[in-house]
DNA sequence: CAGCAACCTGACCGATCGGTCAGGTATGGT
DNA sequence: ACCATACCTGACCGATCGGTCAGGTTGCTG
């Protein structure tokens, strides 16, 4: 693996964890056991290193998404994107974790500004805004439960050690909650 | 109010919306319309400062923790301290926010090292050790939703002007999570 | 063998950090 | 009127930040 996708990995790791104003270039460095200036050599910035870091997941979101808003999301398609959500969840549990929690105060951030509109396009595949406080609620805690839950599996002994027992009571319990939402279509 | 008191506030507010690191103390003193030095006067350090922003809602857990410790947690007293929980979660949602968003890298805090055995605590009361991962989910999956859907209410459009609603919808939804987790006394 | 490109680093820059301190102001009590 | 206390601030400190740059190393190509 290459330095830079080194680097790219490393930092994603860190920004999630420890929050981006947090971790510095030179934590980044000593990390890859790199210089300070080696890191500036493969990003021009600290904000570009985010961008890159950020990237691969928010192609694989706009990707889920525009599969998704072709077929629209009745009741017949519903389980189904629930599944590859919660999949992309525990592919990308970082980044979620990432832009749900530090979003707001680095929506200045070009890509940041990017991921937000992208989770903003999750909601409305489910009309969130036509439905009611209780089903905003439901999508609410379905999405930053299963993000805290991804961040902190090792806290909450969920065994990560077996991902099909994590991915399958993961499934049931976001398909509780999400599947509820009324059909947008009705 | 008094200038420690709208200090505290305040800086509690930046602590979790922005982050513990990323809030330096000329922001809180900016903030509050008075000198970085004057924050000093107060407050002996930015660490003093975050243990008395997180100090009544820590008082206030140990409290419903006792209370509930006491009698346990089966099922006849459960729906009362899920109820009692959300109220808790209400009230002290910024600290809740931050103490499972920013915990894990505050721990050598001695403040948030006391604040994280109190959400073990109540992670106890649930006997979730001997609980089902399924389990560990439904409540990892309660408590981060929670705190994200109470961080993010703005953007999640739960009407937070009318708090009876957001009380009761919250309340449906967590102890939809929360109730099936099995009873700790059989 | 020379030249070039990719990669790397130590030294350095200005800015901001957390925190200290001497000195000033306002208020209340004697 | 004087003194004590609480509160406040500007200037300053050492440390670290994000970032720049000159110079070195390595490997490849003609």
């Amino acid at each position: 693996m290459s330095r830079s996708e080194d680097l790219r990995l490393i930092a994603l790791a860190e920004f999630a964890s420890a929050g981006y104003a947090a971790t510095s270039l030179q934590r980044i460095a000593d990390l890859v056991g790199a210089s300070k200036a080696s890191v500036l050599y493969h990003y021009d910035s600290k904000e570009q290193l985010l961008e890159a870091a950020l990237a691969p997941a928010l192609d694989d979101l706009s990707a889920l998404i525009d599969a998704t808003a072709a077929s629209g999301l009745d009741l017949a398609h519903r389980a189904a994107f629930v599944e590859r959500f919660v999949d992309y969840l525990l592919e990308h549990r970082q980044v979620v974790h990432l832009v749900i929690n530090q979003g707001a105060t680095l929506e200045d951030v070009p890509v940041m500004q990017s991921a937000l509109v992208q989770m903003r396009r999750v909601a409305d595949l489910f009309d969130l805004a036509a439905g009611s406080p209780v089903e905003r609620l439901r999508y609410g805690i379905a999405l930053g439960g299963a993000a805290y839950c991804l961040a902190a599996a090792r806290q909450l002994d969920v065994v990560e050690e077996e991902p099909e027992i994590l991915r399958a009571g993961l499934l049931a319990v976001i398909s509780e909650l999400l599947l509820p939402i009324a059909d947008p279509a009705r």
